[in-house]
DNA sequence: AAGGCGTCCCTAAACGTTTAGCAATAAACG
DNA sequence: CGTTTATTGCTAAACGTTTAGGGACGCCTT
């Protein structure tokens, strides 16, 4: 491989020195338009193309924001991912995931390797999707590096961060009524690990309506992932004899999964025998036999609203840098909630009747 | 927010130059055991993290790999990540997807920003499930960025390259023949652009099945995303009549949920007036309705293999870097062939005995 | 003609690492 | 004790950019 041409070669190549050779390739002032063709034209020839880590080193800034979630596998990352790397095109930023756990187990050591990660590369900002340990929040503060919760909450401790939240406690109040009005008086919620910060509000919000319509509730608890729920059901159902409760929410696309995959196992009719409701829209709900009603939230939306907000952030970031300021101080208009909606299908018992129609809009 | 520690600020609080800071931190030779310890206490009280971007240009090069995919919202592509991951991870590199084409659109424009990126970072190795373009692939080779193509061949022109594949054309030629088992005779085939480079092998299986077993075949071409597979069928059944084909396979998950949303609407029954078989097995699979007969690729394996290849390569390019050689010459076992498996669940017309086992394997 | 002002460009010093080339010291050996 | 050898550490020069601090030149204003 030859060695690959710098700014210094192209400046000698070009006769103008590297000083109206950068400013020219970075669309700088104080050069004239024929200097910037000429070095265009010369650095086109010659196959340049900067060295980002030279140029981040000298300007000490980064133009890449890191998105940290675990379980990937869940579709409303992704849908989030894509809203957040929208925002940041138009601001020529890029975004990278960082994935704690694929496999749905979490430890505490992975994350505070990518935090060292995000700092080693001092990564302009960070969505996280998860809580994070208070020390590393307090350690991604003191190196100025902005980060914006994601339907999650900052760690008890900190008084004040950013972050775009749905109104789970609504919503979950919306699912367990919408239950509550099919009549069903024993109810079961398959949870992930409060870890997740969403948990306790989706928790809340549920055990609200079971009281609102005299429901009886039980909480089980798994793991992230659809093993851990299935069996955890499975072992509920046992312990319960035969007598399976009527309705069963799941937390999450993972552990619909497992909960799907025992109540077919077991032959179990949904919704017949067993109402079957969940959280989190997915590409195939309107697939699934049967067709799964699911609180929805905008997560493109939300990802749009994360990626502006640490946008912000990061430009502030980078004026009070200098001047040893503090930190940007985050402002009330940085907790942002948005709106989910119930799309009933029919695993809850409901038979609509523009079953084609809604399904089209949900595809 | 206070300016942090350097490595000379280590050097200095610590009495020692800045040669044996360097060389302690990163555990190599020539470091007295007292005097490392010493370093490494002094780096973590003053909170001392390295720089990459220091690093990175000095050392000249990079530990991270790029992914490029179109379509991250394929099943197919996650697996493929989290293998691609593992592997990264004991060689110290790490691995990030640079997506062409959420939507499923793609532009040539994309491709070259994307490359031109990848240059930029001068990232250690490319991975891609796309046909890159010849200049591309050129460009990345002068570079000395090795690329390992995943279900994809390089593009003509190229001569050597490496690449992990299945077997399309067998792969496919069990799918048809399993329809021809069924006794089948009217197939459609709906199948994204040639541009993602299985189509070819894809359809030359299915195609040479038919011919086997005297099925008639239509292929109804479309982009890469659901609407447009939905209204690529659609305008079939209509141009057919009310005569629809006995079978359908879909190329790709999208075009599955397609698929499946106009053979729901038109309310004809899967599979007993429609039969239907789809390319890449999913989490969700075992839940449709009907359970989804699937080609199943192993995409994590894929992914293992892949990067153990590209780690090789990069190890390789790192070594003859220097002394102007020629980048590596890839061998032939750098082009692989993996298996792949039909999963058999009710969507072709078989009626498994042991649904309950096969689902729960294939969770 | 002198001064002021803009425009364009240059030189040279950073940014935070790694590492080649030595130098000092101690240990081992005759 | 002198010589060799191993170990440990230092100094200073890179890596490829950006940019502060000026200088040269031409044009306008008075």
């Amino acid at each position: 491989m030859p060695k690959k041409p710098t700014l210094v070669d192209v400046s000698a190549a070009s006769g103008l020195s590297v000083y109206t050779v950068s400013r020219a390739l970075n669309n700088a002032g104080g050069v004239s338009k024929a200097s910037r063709e000429a070095v265009l034209r010369t650095a086109r020839e010659m196959g340049y193309v900067p060295n980002r880590a030279a140029q981040q080193l000298r300007r000490n800034t980064s133009a890449s924001v890191t998105v940290m979630t675990a379980s990937t596998s869940n579709y409303y990352y992704i849908d989030m991912m894509s809203g957040v790397q929208q925002v940041l095109r138009a601001s020529g930023r890029s975004a990278v995931v960082a994935d704690l756990a694929t496999d749905g187990v979490y430890s505490a050591e992975a994350e505070n390797a990518i935090v060292q990660d995000i700092i080693q590369a001092r990564t302009a900002g960070v969505v996280s999707t998860l809580i994070l340990s208070l020390d590393n929040v307090r350690l991604l503060e003191s190196w100025g590096i902005p980060v914006v919760f994601v339907d999650s909450s900052p760690p008890k401790g900190v008084r004040d961060a950013a972050s775009v939240t749905t109104d789970n406690y609504a919503a979950s109040l919306a699912v367990g009524n919408h239950l509550g009005e099919h009549g069903y008086e024993d109810w079961a919620l398959l949870m992930y690990p409060s870890r997740w910060s969403t948990r306790a509000e989706r928790q809340r919000g549920i055990t609200a309506a079971a009281a609102n319509t005299g429901a009886r509730l039980t909480v089980i608890e798994c793991e992230n992932d659809p093993d851990s729920a299935a069996r955890a059901l499975s072992a509920h159902l046992a312990a319960n004899g035969s007598k399976p409760p009527r309705a069963v929410i799941a937390g999450n696309n993972p552990l619909l999964r497992g909960a799907l995959d025992v109540l077919h196992g077991h032959g179990i009719r949904v919704p017949d025998e067993v109402a079957l409701v969940a959280f989190d829209e997915f590409p195939w709900a309107p697939f699934v036999n049967p067709p799964m009603t699911v609180l929805n939230e905008d997560s493109k939306h939300i990802g749009e609203i994360a990626a502006t907000i640490l946008t912000r952030l990061i430009d502030e970031q980078a004026e009070t840098a200098g001047n040893g300021e503090a930190t940007p101080r985050y402002r009330p208009e940085d907790r942002r909630e948005v709106g989910s909606n119930l799309i009933i299908r029919r695993s809850c018992g409901c038979v609509p009747l523009n079953l084609e129609q809604s399904d089209k809009g949900a595809l």
